[in-house]
DNA sequence: GCCAAATAATCCCTGTGCTGATTATTTTGC
DNA sequence: GCAAAATAATCAGCACAGGGATTATTTGGC
Protein backbone atom coordinates (compact mmCIF):
# COMPACT_ATOMS: atom_id res chain seq x y z
CA UNK A 1 0.00 0.00 0.00
CA UNK A 2 1.32 3.79 -0.49
CA UNK A 3 3.45 2.56 -2.96
CA UNK A 4 3.73 6.55 -3.89
CA UNK A 5 7.47 5.84 -3.95
CA UNK A 6 8.95 6.02 -7.63
CA UNK A 7 11.51 3.24 -7.25
CA UNK A 8 11.49 0.33 -10.30
CA UNK A 9 10.56 -2.02 -7.21
CA UNK A 10 10.15 -4.59 -9.84
CA UNK A 11 14.15 -4.87 -11.20
CA UNK A 12 14.65 -5.05 -7.37
CA UNK A 13 12.79 -7.91 -7.18
CA UNK A 14 14.88 -9.54 -9.55
CA UNK A 15 17.87 -9.30 -8.02
CA UNK A 16 17.63 -12.53 -6.10
CA UNK A 17 18.51 -12.92 -2.54
CA UNK A 18 21.76 -14.52 -3.07
CA UNK A 19 23.53 -12.03 -4.32
CA UNK A 20 22.27 -9.04 -1.61
CA UNK A 21 25.31 -7.99 1.20
CA UNK A 22 22.81 -9.41 4.15
CA UNK A 23 22.18 -12.96 2.92
CA UNK A 24 25.68 -13.62 1.91
CA UNK A 25 27.03 -12.51 5.60
CA UNK A 26 24.50 -14.61 7.28
CA UNK A 27 26.02 -17.66 5.15
CA UNK A 28 29.60 -16.58 6.02
CA UNK A 29 27.99 -16.38 9.67
CA UNK A 30 26.59 -19.91 9.12
CA UNK A 31 30.06 -21.08 7.78
CA UNK A 32 32.01 -19.97 10.52
CA UNK A 33 30.34 -21.08 13.25
CA UNK A 34 30.09 -24.35 11.69
CA UNK A 35 33.87 -24.14 10.37
CA UNK A 36 34.44 -23.00 14.43
CA UNK A 37 32.65 -26.09 16.26
CA UNK A 38 34.21 -28.44 13.85
CA UNK A 39 37.90 -27.33 14.44
CA UNK A 40 37.03 -26.49 18.59
CA UNK A 41 35.41 -30.15 19.03
CA UNK A 42 38.40 -31.26 21.55
CA UNK A 43 37.51 -28.30 23.52
CA UNK A 44 34.09 -28.46 23.34
CA UNK A 45 33.97 -24.45 22.61
CA UNK A 46 31.61 -22.51 20.85
CA UNK A 47 32.44 -19.38 19.72
CA UNK A 48 30.70 -17.25 22.25
CA UNK A 49 32.09 -19.35 24.75
CA UNK A 50 35.59 -19.01 23.55
CA UNK A 51 35.14 -14.93 22.92
CA UNK A 52 33.55 -14.73 26.42
CA UNK A 53 36.86 -16.39 28.37
CA UNK A 54 39.11 -14.86 25.97
CA UNK A 55 37.70 -11.29 27.54
CA UNK A 56 38.04 -12.80 30.78
CA UNK A 57 41.97 -13.87 30.30
CA UNK A 58 42.32 -10.33 28.47
CA UNK A 59 40.40 -8.63 31.63
CA UNK A 60 40.42 -10.28 34.51
CA UNK A 61 38.23 -9.71 37.27
CA UNK A 62 36.12 -7.16 35.40
CA UNK A 63 32.50 -7.74 35.94
CA UNK A 64 30.29 -9.19 33.45
CA UNK A 65 28.68 -6.66 31.67
CA UNK A 66 31.97 -5.18 30.88
CA UNK A 67 33.36 -8.28 29.61
CA UNK A 68 29.71 -8.90 27.31
CA UNK A 69 30.92 -5.38 25.81
CA UNK A 70 34.30 -6.64 25.03
CA UNK A 71 33.23 -9.68 23.32
CA UNK A 72 29.73 -8.25 21.56
CA UNK A 73 27.55 -10.33 23.90
CA UNK A 74 24.31 -8.99 25.08
CA UNK A 75 24.28 -9.08 28.83
CA UNK A 76 21.49 -11.42 28.69
CA UNK A 77 23.69 -13.95 26.96
CA UNK A 78 26.37 -13.32 29.16
CA UNK A 79 24.53 -14.73 31.66
CA UNK A 80 24.07 -17.24 30.24
CA UNK A 81 27.45 -18.51 28.97
CA UNK A 82 28.90 -17.40 32.00
CA UNK A 83 26.74 -19.50 34.21
CA UNK A 84 27.92 -22.32 32.32
CA UNK A 85 31.41 -21.52 31.85
CA UNK A 86 31.41 -21.93 35.21
CA UNK A 87 29.72 -24.97 36.09
CA UNK A 88 32.28 -26.37 33.71
CA UNK A 89 34.89 -25.00 36.20
CA UNK A 90 36.28 -22.67 33.42
CA UNK A 91 35.56 -19.19 35.28
CA UNK A 92 34.94 -18.13 38.67
CA UNK A 93 32.05 -15.61 39.59
CA UNK A 94 33.26 -13.78 42.56
CA UNK A 95 30.79 -11.06 44.09
CA UNK A 96 32.23 -7.62 44.13
CA UNK A 97 33.28 -7.06 48.24
CA UNK A 98 33.00 -3.12 47.09
CA UNK A 99 29.66 -3.44 45.07
CA UNK A 100 27.29 -6.59 45.76
CA UNK A 101 25.43 -6.12 42.60
CA UNK A 102 28.62 -7.33 39.94
CA UNK A 103 30.14 -10.71 39.53
CA UNK A 104 33.84 -10.85 38.65
CA UNK A 105 34.94 -13.08 36.34
CA UNK A 106 38.28 -14.80 36.58
CA UNK A 107 39.51 -17.21 34.16
CA UNK A 108 40.48 -20.56 36.55
CA UNK A 109 43.60 -22.65 35.82
CA UNK A 110 41.36 -25.20 33.85
CA UNK A 111 39.89 -21.80 31.87
CA UNK A 112 43.09 -20.71 31.07
CA UNK A 113 44.69 -23.95 29.84
CA UNK A 114 41.63 -24.83 27.68
CA UNK A 115 41.98 -21.35 26.13
CA UNK A 116 45.75 -21.69 25.66
CA UNK A 117 44.71 -25.41 23.58
CA UNK A 118 41.90 -23.79 21.51
CA UNK A 119 44.22 -21.10 19.98
CA UNK A 120 45.94 -22.68 17.14
CA UNK A 121 42.45 -24.22 16.32
CA UNK A 122 40.68 -21.26 16.48
CA UNK A 123 43.90 -19.74 14.24
CA UNK A 124 42.89 -22.31 11.79
CA UNK A 125 39.03 -21.70 11.51
CA UNK A 126 39.92 -18.25 10.74
CA UNK A 127 42.95 -19.53 8.04
CA UNK A 128 40.16 -22.25 6.68
CA UNK A 129 37.64 -19.48 6.54
CA UNK A 130 39.68 -16.85 4.46
CA UNK A 131 41.51 -19.51 2.23
CA UNK A 132 39.68 -18.48 -1.04
CA UNK A 133 40.56 -15.17 -0.84
CA UNK A 134 43.98 -14.00 -2.01
CA UNK A 135 45.97 -12.30 -0.02
CA UNK A 136 45.65 -8.39 -0.72
CA UNK A 137 41.86 -9.60 -0.82
CA UNK A 138 41.85 -10.47 2.58
CA UNK A 139 42.89 -6.75 3.71
CA UNK A 140 40.34 -5.50 2.10
CA UNK A 141 37.87 -7.68 2.91
CA UNK A 142 39.04 -7.62 7.17
CA UNK A 143 39.04 -3.90 6.72
CA UNK A 144 35.37 -3.63 4.88
CA UNK A 145 33.96 -5.80 7.67
CA UNK A 146 35.44 -3.31 10.41
CA UNK A 147 34.14 -0.46 8.59
CA UNK A 148 30.70 -1.92 8.69
CA UNK A 149 31.25 -3.31 12.15
CA UNK A 150 32.45 0.07 13.05
CA UNK A 151 29.84 2.51 11.39
CA UNK A 152 26.78 0.55 12.53
CA UNK A 153 28.62 -0.38 16.24
CA UNK A 154 25.46 2.08 17.66
CA UNK A 155 22.92 0.15 15.45
CA UNK A 156 23.52 -3.34 16.88
CA UNK A 157 21.63 -4.64 19.58
CA UNK A 158 24.36 -6.50 20.96
CA UNK A 159 25.90 -4.21 22.88
CA UNK A 160 29.28 -2.52 21.35
CA UNK A 161 32.72 -2.96 22.89
CA UNK A 162 34.61 -0.03 23.59
CA UNK A 163 36.47 -0.07 20.66
CA UNK A 164 39.03 1.93 19.68
CA UNK A 165 42.25 2.88 21.75
CA UNK A 166 40.25 4.73 24.29
CA UNK A 167 43.18 7.18 24.51
CA UNK A 168 41.25 9.54 22.58
CA UNK A 169 43.01 12.41 23.48
CA UNK A 170 41.63 13.86 26.40
CA UNK A 171 40.19 11.07 28.25
CA UNK A 172 36.55 11.71 29.35
CA UNK A 173 36.25 14.92 31.21
CA UNK A 174 39.08 14.82 33.62
CA UNK A 175 39.33 11.21 34.42
CA UNK A 176 43.45 11.11 34.42
CA UNK A 177 42.27 7.44 34.42
CA UNK A 178 44.72 4.38 33.00
CA UNK A 179 41.52 3.02 30.66
CA UNK A 180 42.15 -0.63 30.59
CA UNK A 181 42.97 -1.37 26.75
CA UNK A 182 44.74 -4.66 27.25
CA UNK B 1 48.21 -28.68 26.36
CA UNK B 2 50.33 -31.65 24.54
CA UNK B 3 51.17 -28.11 22.75
CA UNK B 4 53.89 -30.08 20.56
CA UNK B 5 52.82 -27.96 17.78
CA UNK B 6 55.36 -25.65 17.17
CA UNK B 7 53.15 -22.36 17.04
CA UNK B 8 53.69 -19.37 18.28
CA UNK B 9 50.50 -19.60 20.23
CA UNK B 10 51.81 -16.26 22.45
CA UNK B 11 51.41 -14.11 19.62
CA UNK B 12 47.93 -15.68 18.55
CA UNK B 13 46.64 -15.19 21.59
CA UNK B 14 47.94 -11.58 21.41
CA UNK B 15 45.79 -10.40 18.18
CA UNK B 16 42.48 -10.06 19.86
CA UNK B 17 39.18 -11.36 19.42
CA UNK B 18 38.11 -8.18 17.49
CA UNK B 19 40.29 -8.54 14.86
CA UNK B 20 39.62 -12.05 13.84
CA UNK B 21 37.16 -12.28 10.83
CA UNK B 22 34.68 -14.60 12.38
CA UNK B 23 34.27 -12.30 14.97
CA UNK B 24 34.20 -9.46 12.81
CA UNK B 25 31.40 -11.86 10.19
CA UNK B 26 29.18 -12.18 13.54
CA UNK B 27 29.03 -8.33 14.26
CA UNK B 28 27.87 -7.87 10.96
CA UNK B 29 25.50 -10.48 10.86
CA UNK B 30 24.28 -9.09 13.84
CA UNK B 31 24.20 -5.71 12.89
CA UNK B 32 22.75 -6.73 9.24
CA UNK B 33 19.73 -8.72 11.63
CA UNK B 34 19.07 -5.74 13.63
CA UNK B 35 18.79 -2.48 10.37
CA UNK B 36 16.60 -5.42 8.82
CA UNK B 37 13.92 -5.86 11.79
CA UNK B 38 14.10 -1.79 12.25
CA UNK B 39 13.47 -0.84 8.39
CA UNK B 40 11.22 -3.83 7.86
CA UNK B 41 9.45 -3.10 10.94
CA UNK B 42 6.23 -2.03 9.15
CA UNK B 43 5.90 -5.44 7.40
CA UNK B 44 7.07 -7.27 10.70
CA UNK B 45 9.43 -9.87 8.91
CA UNK B 46 12.70 -11.30 9.97
CA UNK B 47 15.55 -11.52 7.66
CA UNK B 48 14.30 -15.90 7.25
CA UNK B 49 10.57 -14.86 6.78
CA UNK B 50 11.79 -12.30 3.94
CA UNK B 51 14.02 -15.08 2.68
CA UNK B 52 11.31 -17.32 2.55
CA UNK B 53 8.74 -15.68 1.35
CA UNK B 54 11.21 -14.30 -1.75
CA UNK B 55 12.13 -18.42 -2.89
CA UNK B 56 8.35 -18.93 -2.78
CA UNK B 57 8.07 -15.82 -5.07
CA UNK B 58 10.58 -17.01 -7.46
CA UNK B 59 9.57 -20.82 -7.71
CA UNK B 60 6.30 -20.92 -7.18
CA UNK B 61 4.88 -24.26 -6.54
CA UNK B 62 8.21 -25.57 -5.25
CA UNK B 63 8.28 -27.85 -2.37
CA UNK B 64 9.65 -26.80 0.97
CA UNK B 65 13.10 -28.70 0.98
CA UNK B 66 13.72 -27.09 -2.59
CA UNK B 67 12.73 -23.83 -1.04
CA UNK B 68 14.60 -24.09 1.55
CA UNK B 69 18.00 -24.88 -0.35
CA UNK B 70 17.20 -21.58 -2.62
CA UNK B 71 17.11 -19.69 1.21
CA UNK B 72 19.96 -21.66 2.46
CA UNK B 73 17.35 -22.57 5.42
CA UNK B 74 17.11 -25.95 7.00
CA UNK B 75 14.60 -27.96 6.83
CA UNK B 76 13.19 -27.75 9.85
CA UNK B 77 13.31 -24.06 10.11
CA UNK B 78 11.90 -23.90 6.65
CA UNK B 79 8.69 -26.05 8.29
CA UNK B 80 8.62 -23.66 10.98
CA UNK B 81 8.51 -20.29 8.74
CA UNK B 82 6.20 -21.82 6.44
CA UNK B 83 3.78 -22.69 9.20
CA UNK B 84 4.52 -19.25 10.70
CA UNK B 85 3.55 -17.49 7.06
CA UNK B 86 0.47 -19.85 6.28
CA UNK B 87 -1.09 -18.53 9.68
CA UNK B 88 -0.45 -15.13 8.68
CA UNK B 89 -2.25 -15.65 5.89
CA UNK B 90 1.07 -15.18 3.36
CA UNK B 91 1.92 -18.63 1.99
CA UNK B 92 -0.29 -21.45 1.49
CA UNK B 93 0.88 -24.87 1.66
CA UNK B 94 -0.95 -27.22 -0.53
CA UNK B 95 -0.24 -31.12 -0.83
CA UNK B 96 1.28 -32.21 -4.05
CA UNK B 97 -1.20 -34.97 -5.59
CA UNK B 98 1.81 -36.64 -7.26
CA UNK B 99 3.64 -36.59 -4.23
CA UNK B 100 1.45 -36.70 -0.98
CA UNK B 101 4.46 -35.79 0.92
CA UNK B 102 5.45 -32.86 -0.24
CA UNK B 103 3.92 -29.42 -0.14
CA UNK B 104 4.07 -27.27 -2.34
CA UNK B 105 4.56 -23.29 -1.65
CA UNK B 106 2.82 -20.56 -3.06
CA UNK B 107 2.54 -16.97 -2.28
CA UNK B 108 -1.20 -15.67 -1.56
CA UNK B 109 -2.02 -12.00 -2.69
CA UNK B 110 -1.74 -10.97 0.81
CA UNK B 111 2.04 -12.30 0.73
CA UNK B 112 2.86 -11.19 -2.55
CA UNK B 113 1.73 -7.54 -1.63
CA UNK B 114 3.24 -7.80 1.35
CA UNK B 115 6.81 -8.78 -0.35
CA UNK B 116 6.11 -6.18 -2.88
CA UNK B 117 5.72 -3.18 -0.26
CA UNK B 118 8.92 -4.70 1.54
CA UNK B 119 11.34 -4.47 -1.41
CA UNK B 120 12.15 -1.23 -1.00
CA UNK B 121 12.79 -1.23 2.55
CA UNK B 122 15.25 -4.81 1.95
CA UNK B 123 16.88 -2.51 -0.55
CA UNK B 124 17.33 0.14 2.53
CA UNK B 125 18.68 -2.20 4.40
CA UNK B 126 21.39 -3.08 2.07
CA UNK B 127 22.42 0.27 1.31
CA UNK B 128 22.39 1.01 4.45
CA UNK B 129 24.89 -1.47 5.43
CA UNK B 130 27.46 -0.96 2.79
CA UNK B 131 27.14 2.70 3.72
CA UNK B 132 30.94 3.39 5.13
CA UNK B 133 32.21 1.65 1.59
CA UNK B 134 33.28 2.71 -1.21
CA UNK B 135 31.92 1.60 -4.79
CA UNK B 136 35.19 -0.40 -5.30
CA UNK B 137 35.35 -1.37 -1.60
CA UNK B 138 32.29 -2.54 -2.43
CA UNK B 139 32.12 -4.86 -5.21
CA UNK B 140 35.96 -6.42 -3.48
CA UNK B 141 33.70 -7.08 -0.74
CA UNK B 142 31.02 -8.79 -2.12
CA UNK B 143 32.84 -10.80 -4.23
CA UNK B 144 34.92 -12.35 -1.25
CA UNK B 145 31.51 -12.55 0.56
CA UNK B 146 30.66 -14.85 -1.99
CA UNK B 147 33.93 -16.48 -2.64
CA UNK B 148 33.53 -17.73 1.12
CA UNK B 149 30.27 -18.67 1.23
CA UNK B 150 30.96 -21.40 -2.42
CA UNK B 151 33.83 -22.43 -1.20
CA UNK B 152 32.93 -23.56 1.99
CA UNK B 153 29.28 -24.08 0.45
CA UNK B 154 29.45 -28.02 1.43
CA UNK B 155 30.53 -27.24 5.29
CA UNK B 156 27.52 -24.95 6.08
CA UNK B 157 25.37 -27.23 8.49
CA UNK B 158 22.69 -24.92 6.80
CA UNK B 159 22.82 -26.61 3.13
CA UNK B 160 23.52 -25.20 0.14
CA UNK B 161 21.48 -24.00 -2.47
CA UNK B 162 21.17 -25.37 -6.17
CA UNK B 163 22.74 -23.33 -7.63
CA UNK B 164 21.28 -24.95 -10.71
CA UNK B 165 18.69 -24.04 -13.39
CA UNK B 166 15.88 -27.07 -12.14
CA UNK B 167 15.06 -28.24 -15.47
CA UNK B 168 18.10 -30.43 -14.62
CA UNK B 169 17.39 -32.11 -17.99
CA UNK B 170 20.82 -32.98 -18.45
CA UNK B 171 22.88 -30.73 -18.66
CA UNK B 172 24.23 -31.72 -16.13
CA UNK B 173 27.54 -32.93 -17.62
CA UNK B 174 28.70 -31.27 -20.53
CA UNK B 175 26.72 -28.20 -19.13
CA UNK B 176 26.86 -25.07 -21.23
CA UNK B 177 25.04 -24.35 -18.65
CA UNK B 178 23.15 -20.75 -18.81
CA UNK B 179 23.92 -20.25 -15.09
CA UNK B 180 21.17 -17.91 -13.62
CA UNK B 181 23.70 -15.29 -12.03
CA UNK B 182 21.68 -12.45 -12.93
C1' DG C 1 18.19 8.44 57.53
C1' DC C 2 15.00 7.41 53.79
C1' DC C 3 12.77 7.09 49.55
C1' DA C 4 13.64 7.22 44.56
C1' DA C 5 16.57 6.51 40.57
C1' DA C 6 20.21 3.88 38.60
C1' DT C 7 22.57 -0.27 37.92
C1' DA C 8 24.31 -5.62 37.72
C1' DA C 9 22.52 -9.66 37.20
C1' DT C 10 18.94 -12.80 36.27
C1' DC C 11 14.68 -14.70 34.32
C1' DC C 12 11.08 -15.32 30.81
C1' DC C 13 9.73 -15.09 26.06
C1' DT C 14 10.42 -15.09 21.03
C1' DG C 15 13.07 -16.39 17.12
C1' DT C 16 17.08 -18.53 14.67
C1' DG C 17 20.07 -22.63 13.46
C1' DC C 18 21.00 -27.24 13.57
C1' DT C 19 20.74 -32.44 14.99
C1' DG C 20 18.41 -36.48 15.47
C1' DA C 21 14.11 -39.08 15.75
C1' DT C 22 9.52 -39.97 14.00
C1' DT C 23 5.69 -40.24 10.65
C1' DA C 24 3.72 -40.54 6.19
C1' DT C 25 4.43 -41.58 1.68
C1' DT C 26 6.88 -43.08 -2.39
C1' DT C 27 10.22 -45.93 -4.71
C1' DT C 28 12.96 -50.08 -5.06
C1' DG C 29 14.41 -54.87 -4.82
C1' DC C 30 13.08 -59.23 -4.95
C1' DG D 1 2.74 -57.59 -4.66
C1' DC D 2 5.21 -56.74 -0.56
C1' DA D 3 8.83 -55.62 2.50
C1' DA D 4 12.86 -52.51 2.69
C1' DA D 5 15.14 -48.26 1.50
C1' DA D 6 14.53 -43.49 0.48
C1' DT D 7 12.37 -39.25 1.02
C1' DA D 8 9.22 -34.83 2.60
C1' DA D 9 7.77 -33.08 6.44
C1' DT D 10 7.40 -32.60 11.24
C1' DC D 11 8.72 -32.63 16.05
C1' DA D 12 11.62 -32.57 20.24
C1' DG D 13 15.66 -30.72 22.00
C1' DC D 14 19.91 -27.95 22.49
C1' DA D 15 22.54 -23.62 21.90
C1' DC D 16 22.64 -18.86 20.40
C1' DA D 17 20.69 -13.91 20.07
C1' DG D 18 18.12 -10.43 21.71
C1' DG D 19 14.13 -7.71 24.29
C1' DG D 20 11.71 -6.67 28.35
C1' DA D 21 10.50 -7.42 33.14
C1' DT D 22 12.19 -8.49 37.79
C1' DT D 23 15.32 -8.64 41.81
C1' DA D 24 19.08 -7.14 44.57
C1' DT D 25 22.04 -3.61 45.55
C1' DT D 26 24.06 0.89 45.34
C1' DT D 27 23.72 5.83 44.82
C1' DG D 28 21.59 10.34 44.95
C1' DG D 29 18.09 13.84 46.49
C1' DC D 30 15.91 15.57 50.29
Amino acid sequence: MSAAVPIPARAMAEIGIESRPGHLIRRCHQIAVALFLDHCAASDLTPMQYALLKAAARHPGADQITLAGHAAIDRSNAARLAAGLEARGLLRRAVDPADRRARRLTLTMAGAALLGDAEAAVQAVQDDLLAPLAAEERVIFLAALRKIADHHNHASRAPLLPPRPPNTGRMSSGIKGRRVLF
